[in-house]
DNA sequence: GGTTGAAAAGTTGTCAGGCAAATTTTCGTT
DNA sequence: AACGAAAATTTGCCTGACAACTTTTCAACC
């Protein structure tokens, strides 16, 4: 690192801003994963052959990013995702908010839906396939699907071509597929008739999607978003009983 | 700040956090505003009492959310909110990304109008009333009417009183209201033309609005923004020619 | 007096070593 | 096996130094 004749290199970025980055990139990558502890200062130094200054900044910034937690004398640990809003998402103001998310969404993504049936390239296309699958075997799997139903949608939003919608479903982040993961914490055979009506659901929207028919992929979108919404109101409905279940428990 | 004696100020935060929200302050506060020079970094152990360390961790911190920008034998300044944004919105690139905005724009406001027809509060009626009503003082005036423009979007996106409307047109920026600046520029007498359309179109929305009647409101919106497209892709149709004027200015 | 180029001064980027404070691990004693 | 002390480890901060880069100053020349 300490290699003359590369003042280009260096103009493009300090070594802090680069050990940041790759430091960054492991913990969103999952490489470091959530209460993971990273390798001491000292272990840092050695594999980016830099000075421990330079950890200690790159480190610095990951903290103020609250991506990490130093502990003097113990470690720098990855912190979990949002552990505040974890909990806020399973209580009544954050359904609250879900309804109001989905208002929101729901004319975006019927637009979304019905560009990418115009807009998709194979490639795209693929992809999208690609995620409807890939809920699917979480289902069988037994394991959560709202990442992939995510993905899902991301797919969509991209396949408009038009970088806004992806924008704005990023900013969202997974929080605008909040309901699958308060249904999973219900009752199994219920459970999979949803998976299976929503997994009928995505096929229609991907299908039309697949044959360009922007009017049909509207639809199915519509459809989609509006079941999910009623879909909301029933838990709201039904939630309160199901919430108190939750307070006896803990 | 090397006191003995006053471990539990210790364990509230490190002192590069405490350096680093204090800059921050300052910049944020507008003490050192966009382009100016923080105090270097000599300077500024001495004026917190901590070491250069400290110092740097802090300024790498206040570096990776872009806020300074430290170039080695200079300085470190202060960064403008967002420079490249403003000089963008005037070439061709940016007017490519006004029609992907409005595209995404489109659904959102037809939503939120209909919704603003059958939420509204008196206050929030009398609220777009206003606003509309200063548009028309801004032509009349012969001022630009971009933030006025905006405020009657953003007032219809609060009358729906789900936040999150508003939150994305904020999101966006009076950049969500680009056509008005393009045209500024253009001769008077279509200006005049443009702006009284413009007002009947506005007009027709507020009217809807107020009547609470939520398909007049959509109807409106849509037509609204749809002719907003159209302005657009004849500014880009006849826009070559008025770049090249610009081209001839600069 | 104005211009040019070199030297000096100033500033950030990185390295290295050290000590303080806190935590974890190891080891000896009961 | 349990407990406590010592040793080892780790982060927080300090200090000094040099490299790379920029800005300012100053001397020489026209």
């Amino acid at each position: 690192m300490n290699e003359q004749g590369q003042p280009s290199v260096r103009r493009k970025g300090t070594l802090v801003s680069k050990v940041t980055d790759e430091l960054r990139d492991q913990i969103l990558s999952g490489a470091f994963p959530p209460g993971a502890r990273l390798p001491s200062e000292a272990q840092l130094t050695q594999s980016y052959n830099v000075s421990r200054t330079v950890v200690r900044e790159a480190i610095a910034v990951l903290r103020a990013d609250l991506l990490v937690d130093a502990r003097q004398g113990s470690g720098v640990y990855v912190r979990p995702p949002s552990p505040a809003s974890v909990d806020k998402r399973l209580d009544r103001e954050s359904v609250t908010s879900v309804l109001e998310l989905l208002e929101i969404r729901t004319p975006l993504e019927i637009e979304a839906a019905g560009l990418a049936a115009l807009r998709r390239s194979p490639a795209q296309e693929e992809r999208i396939f690609d995620c409807q699958a890939r809920i699917l075997a979480c289902i069988e799997a037994g394991r959560p699907i709202r990442d992939s139903d995510f993905a899902l949608h991301l797919a969509i939003s991209e396949a408009t071509n038009n970088p806004g919608f992806a924008e704005f479903l990023k900013s969202q982040g997974v929080s605008a597929i909040p309901q699958a993961e308060i249904v999973t914490e219900s009752d199994q055979a219920r459970q999979m008739v949803y998976f299976h009506q929503l997994n009928a659901e995505h096929e229609k929207i991907v299908l039309a999607i697949s044959n360009g028919d922007e009017e049909a992929a509207r639809e199915a979108m519509r459809a989609h978003l509006k079941g999910s919404q009623e879909r909301h109101r029933q838990l709201l409905r039904g939630g309160l009983l199901r919430q108190d279940g939750k307070a006896s428990r803990s």
